[in-house]
DNA sequence: TGTTAATTAGAACATATGTTTTTGATTTGG
DNA sequence: CCAAATCAAAAACATATGTTCTAATTAACA
């Protein structure tokens, strides 16, 4: 038998388990002293010899003379970001823009997100209500991911603030001529038609999430 | 002028968005120095000053007398779990069942998940293709989530295997006396009757996602 | 303006912590 | 069974690192 990535002493398994909870339980790394005392190992040497081993087989990385610089090598467990849900969209509540600066306050109803679906820009998110929006197959319940904007091209999904009737809607957008066509996303419903000085585009649609 | 959450010298400003980077960076804390090098510091103790006010007003937590023991408090960016996209669904193509402990390897196309979204579960993902279940609100691109399971409810919608035809659909479920009824999502297609004895259910979508 | 509190500086201290060395036990392969 | 590789133990070492102390400097305040 020969080593490679794939088998793991008992105690090298054991290591690796204690890694992940204590760095899970903790927000930090753990020391070789405490994972010494965690897996009930005799020495710190036999603790540096077997993380030696889980480096080889490339399990962990480490820094050199750096205190508690292990991190796993797999198991990047990328970033998250939250994302407020601002209200709900089809009821024309209006929207409040978040400031730039509310990345720790808020107890907001919040939504995580990875970088991959919020597609690194700054977004909000709106919770569907009821069913105008069908057509676009979003319905009642899902949650729409909107980056923020004041502009948009024709035929993008947008979160317009109707500036004379003070709400919100969404709505795909649609420049003609002199006028803005809003056309809704349900076939039952009729367009929109308003000036371009009425309206304000607050967001475009990037995501749809529907939870069953 | 008085001192709460909200309020944070330019320093102070800095020493965070310093922490934020290098455990971004890197994959644990910095030290103290690290900290004086990174952000043009004279002495450690000044480190050790502002450092405290942050824990002061919530915006970090620190272990006494423990290396690089800082974790934000807010920003608690929570773990995502890698969701293996296992193929396209619409096309027939068969599902190859995950193990259990291939948490390391695969070069599989990846999705993250936050727990969120996954409800706790272990759940890999498919890529619909095609228009076949446009009824249920998903469309060619998007991406469902599935619970690997081996039963299911009635009207639920699940990937089932058909081993006749040793292919998967996704379909809505229906037990009808002796037979099976599998229901497109899409009406122009007819349901399918088959005996129970001839499918094997893969699993339950929890989630529909498209991103625009 | 003077007094107090907040912040910065420099240095030294105590120890937490990664690393090495030596020795001995266990396992492996021929 | 022997030789070589692998693994474990204990102790010691070097330094990385949190902490503290004192003094100077700046900001807040009335």
């Amino acid at each position: 038998m020969y080593s490679q990535m794939g088998d793991l002493s008992s105690r090298q398994q054991k290591i690796l388990q204690f890694l992940i909870e204590f760095m899970d339980d903790n927000q930090y790394p753990p020391s070789v002293r405490e994972i010494q005392d965690g897996c009930d190992i005799s020495s710190t040497s036999v603790v540096d010899y077997n993380l030696r081993r889980l480096e080889e087989k490339g399990y962990i990385h480490r820094g050199k003379e750096i205190s508690r610089s292990i991190s796993l090598e797999s198991n990047q467990s990328k970033r998250t970001i939250p994302v407020p849900i601002l209200g709900k969209i089809a009821a024309g509540v209006p929207l409040p823009m978040r400031s730039e600066s509310d990345v720790w306050s808020s107890d907001q109803e919040m939504l995580e997100l990875t970088e991959d679906q919020t597609q690194g820009k700054k977004v909000f998110a709106l919770m569907v209500e009821g069913t105008s929006m069908i057509d676009a197959l979003i319905n009642d319940g899902d949650i729409v991911v909107l980056e923020p904007t004041s502009s948009c091209d024709n035929g993008e999904m947008v979160a317009v603030w109707l500036k004379s009737e003070n709400e919100t809607t969404l709505k795909k957008f649609f420049h003609e001529g002199e006028k803005i066509r809003l056309q809704p996303m349900n076939a039952t419903m009729s367009p929109i038609y308003v000036d371009p000085a009425n309206i304000e585009i607050q967001g475009r649609v990037v995501t749809a999430i529907r939870s069953m």
